[in-house]
DNA sequence: TAGATTGTTAATCGATTAACAATC
DNA sequence: TAGATTGTTAATCGATTAACAATC
């Protein structure tokens, strides 16, 4: 599977977007110096990231922020709204449904599917709860996009054998187990574990060097 | 700012550990085919992970597990147990509290902090919320090592600051900001609306080719 | 023009992987 | 011994970065 972007260049992309956002409230324009400071990377990385969007900056003078941002919007698919089906009605996948950042830019939650038959009914944020038999019907009826599972580990895997069998192509997936898939699935692992034992090797790695 | 693991590695290590935790249910030693199928990796990328930690595989029959398991957790640097303070006591940061990945393996969630005062005072999970006034005295106190940040974007660099000043070297940071921080502080980003763009880029990357 | 900043090249760096000798 | 599997090498691949000519 070869993109039109490279790997590191798409999870770059959000960040350029965000900062786009801010400088947009002062400035018309922005450098790829400015941007790489509001993202954290160097400039020539955010030239080089651009330039495979297509973007035309202006030398001397730098990015129209407008421009740029539809630019990376387009380059991210943004521009559809997508529907995103959460499985799990937990703590996690309550918390999901809340978050601003799903309801916002073109993301939209429409379902929340669980097992526990006491969960289903239930009203989440305005989302009235499924049972997890509705998944198939409610991804085709519903034109889910994206599938977040935010269940136990052990369900994660069926639910996203069933997601992938209804046709679904891209999984955010909280629960902490890697799940086997077709080569044309995206999944995204989002492991709060794993964070934390990255963070903990930091915390005791006694041979880093400055 | 070197370390004595590659990144990459880092990131593996917690996988192998899951992995681990299934094999031994069944095995007292696992090839690095094994490995390599629960984790989603090559059997060679584990094989020079593994070496980095110094383990000690035996040719012909494969790693046994429970050496394997703690020299990966001495890695890691799990043998401690780690306190965590959450900063921000809303939908996420109550899930964060709750979650079973925080509590087990070593990981112990001592407080949660907000600066709401409705919010001081609730119990969560057994913990009660305090005022994030007290941020730096429990971050001495409770000897906290890593902070999770569950607050709004606006809010996570200040708490981000006063942190890092408080001694603390490890973030985990849900905000969609990228901190600044001094080069010897380790700040992990966990950013679902970033995690979105990415799937949403894959969901209409129409010159992916197979 | 002088100053600023892009777009791109080429060098570098680091990470992945196939392959296979070593050896249990 | 024969079969299995490690540990490590060397090749490859891809991503980052400094540098600078182009040019607004």
């Amino acid at each position: 599977m070869k993109s039109s972007l490279p790997e590191a260049t798409v999870g770059r992309l959000p960040l350029y977007l965000r900062a786009l956002g801010i400088v947009s409230a002062t400035q018309v324009t922005v450098s790829s110096d400015q941007l790489a400071d509001l993202a954290g990377v160097k400039s020539a990385q955010v030239r080089k990231d651009l330039s495979y969007t297509g973007s035309h900056g202006v030398r001397g003078v730098g990015y129209d922020i407008a421009e740029l941002r539809s630019q990376i919007a387009v380059a991210l698919g943004l521009q559809a709204e997508c529907a995103i089906a959460i499985v799990g009605a937990g703590n996690l996948g309550s918390a999901l449904a809340n978050y601003p950042g799903f309801g916002g830019s073109g993301f939209k939650v429409v379902a929340i599917l669980d097992i526990d038959r006491a969960k289903v009914g239930q009203d989440i944020h305005g989302i009235t709860v499924q049972d997890l038999a509705e998944l198939e019907p409610v991804v085709d009826t519903l034109e889910v996009g994206i599938v977040v599972i935010a269940t136990p580990a052990d369900a994660a895997q069926e639910v996203a054998d069933r997601a992938v069998k209804a046709g679904v192509r891209s999984i955010l997936n909280f629960a902490p187990t890697v799940l086997k898939r077709p080569d044309d699935v995206h999944v995204r692992r989002v492991d709060l574990s794993t964070e934390l034992q990255i963070l903990s090797f930091h915390l005791h790695d006694l041979h880093a060097t400055a």
